[in-house]
DNA sequence: GCCTAAATTTGAAAGTCTTGAAAATAAATT
DNA sequence: AATTTATTTTCAAGACTTTCAAATTTAGGC
């Protein structure tokens, strides 16, 4: 991380908020990603089938593309017998883009 | 936009600010550029060899990677004489963050 | 235990993004 | 007008992402 800048006097804290926050904005920065968050406006929670239901694409380009927003945080999983239910992560994003707009205001 | 939803509800205001966030989004999700974003905490505005000596890339890299920020309201330019200098849309970031904390509490 | 259904993993093709070298543009200086 | 300096554009190579089909895993019903 950070590999291209030569001497910077950042600290470990802030590095490992920056890297949170690149997970996060790759986890948005996608069409289809975006597409399926709306979904989620409609229905709180949702299984990977009925998502497909509403696209063109294929059953396992979904679950990928929901699996990249759950490993940023961005989606929480529940199992229920054969079926997952994906929800969306209301407080960590709030907490983050909250700590976006602390740290605009005090650094920039 | 939205090409891969079936039938969607939504309203092109909406469609409007989703590809506004994806636009912010993208400019933010890399390492180079969040890099870059961090010299802006040390100097309010700075032009691009500035830059450059901070960093281990070429000068074509650096120039492309403003424009990315540039082109996604995300960095403001001013040129004088030679120099393009480069500073953060401060209003324009905090505007979209207070945006999208209103709409996750209103729509999920 | 075998079958079905839901979801995920794997592997490969197509597309997009990052990068630097070289060429081009733009502005100041001699 | 030629030169130098700052920046951008163009082009091509390499790396990463998106996508689907096929195979695999996981859980429930017969």
């Amino acid at each position: 991380m950070l590999k291209h800048i030569k001497n910077t006097k950042l600290k470990k804290k802030d590095i490992y908020l920056c890297e949170e926050c690149i997970e996060v904005f790759r986890a948005m920065a996608d069409k289809t990603r975006q597409a399926i968050i709306f979904v989620f406006a409609a229905k709180k929670e949702i299984c990977v089938n009925d998502i497909a239901e509403n696209f063109t694409l294929s059953r396992p380009t979904i679950s990928h593309h929901l699996n990249i927003m759950k490993r940023a945080k961005v989606l929480n999983t529940r199992k229920e017998g054969k079926e997952v239910y994906y929800s969306i992560n209301k407080s960590y994003i709030k907490g983050l883009l909250t700590s976006m707009l602390d740290s605009i205001d005090s650094c920039c």
